[in-house]
DNA sequence: TGTACATCAGTGAACGCGCGTTCACTGATGTAC
DNA sequence: TGTACATCAGTGAACGCGCGTTCACTGATGTAC
């Protein structure tokens, strides 16, 4: 046997990460495989000793990308006080730095027009996703049933993802719009 | 000469409005030339005496989808009496119709995460179209003030838009969710 | 009214390009002696 | 401790494909006589 296991698990997973944000920066059909694999320092022809297709890592990044916004969001309300942690929230999604930077930010905010267009077996994988980041937020989402939670998360997040969206359209001489659209809210 | 200059006028048109559902329909990358060329009855060949690049059919094609959803919308509620008018533009977006026909809908819901990616010029154009949209959405918003319809715009655009986002994304199982949540504003 | 002509919208083969994927190979690494 | 070896992660040329775009051409149409 040649090479630990770990070398190929850490690569995998630094393939993933990468592709994670190349995905979130240029879509499903502008993150290219070799442009993947040249941010992890590794040339295209590798990529298959790791993934049996494209559609399997934008599967896993979607996935990589789903669960570090979860964790973000989660980590900023557990430092308030239980009432104010759905504002805490909303404040973490619709700041500029998130606006600014959707490599690093919530997927469906990046992605959500092109997941429209995704085939069945990836969305169903998608709704497997949206629904573990629907219940890791809910302890923070305002209402007294979990069925008014639910509701609080749906109307929420779809504010939140539409506004970060339309700010992203907005050209650079409008950033100052931008603003004033997130601090509408 | 040969053809009436009414005959290129038309046959611009068409290709504009074809190409504004398949946008919708498929992407901003997914709409090929070829493929919209098909749908007008012509071949790719031709595209070239109309256009001078695909950039300016999409840019044409954009100023299409939201003069049509523009347009649906403020005739729906011009029907109603001025108080309700706001809700009437909910229902009418809101309507599974519309998550169910992305291709004849609101083109930001439709594209919004692939126009932020866009190049500057293009978001300079999309920007015209947006307030374009605002303006002719304003005097059916809620509020006193100009500025409190636009708020309202924002806010209410920006809810829906993620709403019929998260929908289309859930797959054909979870229909019924999707009722659920359009039911949920 | 009929014919010969000029125009130019439309055709379809061809181009370069980047994509996802394959494959014969290379060479760094852990193991066995 | 040193060496010979087997493994397999990683390389990079090559593939077929669809894309946007070009271009020599065709032929339907309005005009001029």
């Amino acid at each position: 046997m040649r090479y630990q296991p770990k070398h190929k698990t850490e690569i995998h997973q630094k393939i993933v990460k990468d592709a994670a944000r190349r995905v979130r920066a240029e879509g499903l059909t502008g993150a290219a495989v070799s442009a993947v694999m040249q941010d992890t320092g590794l040339t295209h022809g590798g990529f298959y000793k790791h993934f049996r297709s494209k559609d399997d890592l934008l599967v896993e990044s979607l996935s990589e990308a789903f669960r570090e916004i979860s964790d973000y969001l989660a980590h900023a309300a557990a430092q308030v006080r239980p009432g104010t942690a759905w504002k805490t929230i909303v404040k973490a999604y619709l700041s500029v730095e998130h606006c600014d930077h959707a490599e690093r930010g919530c997927p469906m905010a990046a992605l959500a027009s092109e997941l429209a267009r995704a085939d069945k077996a990836m969305k169903a994988r998608i709704f497997e996703e949206l629904t573990n980041y629907k219940v890791r937020m809910l302890p923070f989402m305002p209402g007294c049933t979990t069925l008014g939670k639910e509701r609080a998360f749906f109307v929420i997040f779809s504010t939140m993802i539409g506004a970060i969206e339309i700010a992203r359209v907005l050209p650079e001489p409008a950033m100052r719009a931008k603003d004033f659209l997130l601090r509408s809210f």
